[in-house]
DNA sequence: TTTGTTGCAGCC
DNA sequence: GCTGCAACAAAA
């Protein structure tokens, strides 16, 4: 007779499972499960496992045998610390294509897509929540330990703990804490995105009825500032629905204590809810909008090419209305029951288009994105898991969540660069890891941008993706004015006011006159990137890079900008004495100085790197902006994107050779999209805005082409020079950076190695050279550039190759000291 | 001789 | 990624 509770693995065996680390590492390990766990093990549930002396991490089980390693004794599993898998098998195929891809490891990718406080490590930092208040007598001896340990020691790692209980089996006691709410993971303070919340009251519908609300009366006959309180609210919802708490306290003059006791009273009833940054105005449109002819042409033929293509590219014009196109769609995918992520740039998130579908979807939407404490993260996490989320909003980590069926993934934006991540492997772009892992899912992916990147729009051009077109603005939004000037031309008459044109100061004048708002433009930080000697031609440099140093006034300090070393600013010339520095350049401090001189009664903010780093800044800015509190916004990149505001009327960029300057194959493409972007901030509904750009080049191409809005006429020119010059989307560009901290040995390991490439792979090797900064952190660089034909070569193949290379050059004595480092598709 | 610094293999 | 050791260098 079979035996059907017979547990799944039989109680004899011994089971091995090989686990992912989150290290760079390339190899797997494998650990052997004590006969009591072997119930418990399953393929994408966390384990702790110690990995060298004394370290113990965290790892995703990867795979499940009997077969014992025949080479080394593997050391046991320490536990299990889920009942069910936190990551699915899809993730698990995602990740080792996301290493192979990108050629990183596996472990570097657990490491970015899994929040921290899902891999608590033995050095991962513990501390208490202080907003929760919890009764000891609910807790276990150990964690009573724990707790009073943190009352004493504030912050204490997993070993400290560890130490503490005498035990190795922490984990799952701190899982627990850790859902409980009691503890959190301790993390270096970042700037937190908050919600800006609002509580609303509203009466309690008891008092409805006539009779009811007289004996309310009555009762509240000897509480005056509360009998108050109530009159207020019941004349305020005559005129509006929504009453906040401000309003009333306002209205009814009767404070803060007499609107809470009728609170504790429940007579009022408050709510307090995540309101739009955007005030007024767009609620109502919203919630049940009608599409255009155009936009429900685009849509049908969406949902045609869905039919046979799986990636369909929507180039629609700024302000011809894609989000409601998305909406629609994602609809669609919430009525067939099946998942749909959204990707935004990362500060498109921090805006108004969150609240517009959290008003519209409700609660089947999540939000996640960098800004979010791990708390916050790891609860979107593990509700995706449980499916409580049928839409995800996020930005590029959001591509790592444990979906289950995803049936539609939007990328918004698609061409921004802020989709590709550098800094920590693993170097990919969530626009192009979304289309696997969209086909993972067999589900759909919708690229949107009103400037494709020329691989995206390539790609729909040869029929590789579907193609819909929106080429008019909704509800007839006019295009901006551009307006460009020649600065050559009003320097020799004199008409420049420092950095700004007798055309830009006009409008600027004639913006504030009206009370709109203005954005200027600059594509640079700090006050002065160079500093220079007259008399000896003497510049600071940064000691750790091959840089110049920016001078930032508000600091009065040098700043480097790729390492953050900084030093005082000198007086005079460390080098001969003389006193006559130059400053040379300018960046946003300085714009926002001068214009501080000019107008000296507009008020005037800045909105960098600087400005934004600190908690909440950015958000600040944005209210002020809002609330009108700032006529004229001057900032980086920054403004380009997210920045929505009715009243912004004039934008000008203060100087667009940089941008078209840059030494880089994309620069035109990148100039256009930018100029483009920057200029649909101006003007809104029924205003037509204005754009100055000013430039020392007034008739170069892409300028012209950005008058006319012509993203057509950019494709094709640019395309035969791609084309010409073996660049994407025709080749695939792998760049390798090679870092040393010796020169000369970087030299000859560089030359060495591009020698080794070029065995195999010919004249695709270019280099080494020099990159545009020679060193960094004390490292020097050299990069060598691989390019492959796209048509014709097969990349994986390619990949197995250079790894093979990689890995042969990593192992000769003449590597050593030196670090490689693949970027594939750099963007 | 002691103490400090750096490079490097190996971790299961 | 981290560790611990070996090799080497500087201080004593």
């Amino acid at each position: 007779m079979l035996d059907f509770a017979q547990p799944l693995h039989n109680e004899r065996e011994t089971l091995f499972v090989e686990v992912i680390l989150p290290l760079a590492i390339a190899k797997n390990y494998t650990y052997r499960v004590p006969f009591e766990l072997n119930d418990s093990v399953a393929i994408g549930k966390r384990v702790v496992v110690q990995f060298g002396k004394s370290k113990l991490y965290t790892a995703i089980i990867s795979s499940i045998g009997n077969q014992a390693p025949e080479k080394y004794e593997a050391k046991y599993i320490i536990d299990i610390m889920d009942d069910a898998p936190v990551v699915n098998a899809r993730q698990l195929l995602f990740w080792k294509w996301l290493a192979d891809y990108y050629l990183c490891h596996v472990g570097e990718v657990m490491n970015a897509a899994l929040p921290a406080a899902l891999k608590l490590a033995s050095e991962t930092k513990i501390v208490l929540n202080k907003e929760f208040e919890y009764n000891k007598a609910d807790l276990n001896d150990k964690e009573y330990l724990i707790i009073d340990a943190l009352e004493i020691q504030p912050e204490l790692s997993v070993s400290d703990i560890v130490k503490l209980l005498g035990q190795k089996t922490v984990m799952p006691l701190l899982r627990a804490l850790f859902e409980k709410n009691i503890i959190h993971i301790s993390e270096e303070v970042s700037d937190k995105y908050k919600p800006r919340r609002r509580t609303f009251i509203t009466l309690n519908p008891v008092y409805s009825n006539p009779e009811s609300l007289k004996e309310l009366f009555t009762i509240l006959e000897r509480a005056p500032k509360q009998l108050d309180a109530l009159l207020a609210c019941i004349q305020l919802s005559r005129k509006q629905k929504l009453i906040t708490k401000a309003e009333l306290t306002e209205a009814s003059g009767a404070g803060a204590a007499a609107i809470k006791a009728l609170i504790d009273k429940e007579v009022f009833i408050a709510d307090e809810r995540t309101v739009s940054r955007l005030m007024g105005e767009e609620h109502e449109l919203d919630e049940n909008f009608v599409l255009s002819d155009n936009q429900r042409a685009a849509l049908k033929n969406i949902n045609t090419q869905f039919a046979d293509k799986d990636v369909v590219l929507l180039h629609g014009v700024t302000s011809s209305g894609k989000t409601q196109i998305y909406i629609r769609l994602i609809e669609q995918m919430l009525a067939s029951g099946r998942q749909t992520l959204y990707l935004l740039p990362e500060i498109a998130l921090t805006t108004h288009i969150v609240e517009r579908l959290r008003r519209h979807f409700g609660n089947h939407i999540g939000v996640y994105h960098s800004k979010f404490n791990d708390n916050e993260r790891v609860e979107v996490w593990q509700k995706v898991l449980k499916g409580d989320y049928q839409i995800i909003l996020g930005a590029r980590s959001s591509v790592f969540l444990p979906f289950d069926d995803l049936g539609l993934i939007i990328v918004d934006e698609e061409h921004e660069s802020s989709y590709k991540q550098y800094d920590p492997a693993p170097r990919y772009n969530a626009r192009d890891a979304s289309i696997y892992l969209g086909a993972l899912h067999s589900g759909k992916v919708l690229l949107g941008s009103a400037t494709p990147s020329f691989e995206s729009y390539y790609n729909a051009k040869t029929e590789k993706y579907g193609l819909a077109e929106m080429p008019e603005r909704f509800g007839g939004v006019e295009l901006p004015e551009i307006q460009v000037v020649s600065i050559t031309e009003e320097t020799k008459r004199k008409t420049m006011q420092s950095h700004f044109s007798s055309v830009l100061m006009r409008d600027i004048e004639e913006a504030l006159a009206k009370k709109e708002q203005v954005i200027l433009f600059q594509n640079r930080r700090g006050y002065a990137p160079v500093i220079i000697c007259k008399t000896c031609a003497y510049s600071p440099k940064c000691i750790n890079c091959d840089v110049t140093l920016t001078y930032h006034k508000s600091s009065g300090k040098l700043h480097c900008h790729y390492c953050g070393y900084r030093e005082d600013s000198p007086s005079i010339c460390p080098a001969c004495g003389s006193a006559h520095l130059e400053h040379k350049g300018f960046g946003t401090e300085k714009v926002e100085d001068e214009l501080t001189i000019l107008l000296p009664d507009a008020r005037i903010a800045r909105m960098d790197l600087d400005t934004t780093r600190s908690k909440m800044a950015f958000q600040n800015i944005l209210n002020d902006i809002e609330e009108k509190k700032i006529d004229i916004l001057v900032g980086t990149q920054m403004v380009a994107k997210g920045l929505d505001f009715p009243d912004i009327t004039v934008i000008g960029i203060i100087s667009a050779d940089s941008l078209l300057k840059y030494p880089d194959y994309r620069a035109n493409e990148r100039s256009f999209q930018l100029l483009a972007q920057v200029s649909g901030r101006a003007g809104r509904r029924g205003k037509q805005g204005k754009v100055v750009i000013q430039t020392y080049d007034p008739t170069h191409r892409v300028i012209a082409q950005v008058i006319s809005n012509d993203y057509l006429d950019l494709y094709n020119t640019e395309i035969v020079e791609r084309k010409a010059f073996k660049y994407p989307p025709f080749y695939r560009i792998i760049n390798l950076d090679i870092k040393h901290k010796d020169p000369e040995k970087l030299y000859h390991q560089a030359e060495y190695l591009a020698i080794e490439l070029r065995k195999h792979f010919g004249d695709r090797v270019i280099g080494p050279e020099f990159p545009l900064i020679n060193r960094i952190r004390n490292y020097y660089i050299k990069s060598i550039m691989l390019k492959f034909e796209k048509d014709t070569v097969s990349i994986a193949k390619v990949k197995v190759i250079l790894q093979d290379v990689l890995l042969q050059f990593q192992t000769t004595n003449l590597s050593k000291g030196c670090i490689v480092q693949p970027d594939v598709d750099p963007y």
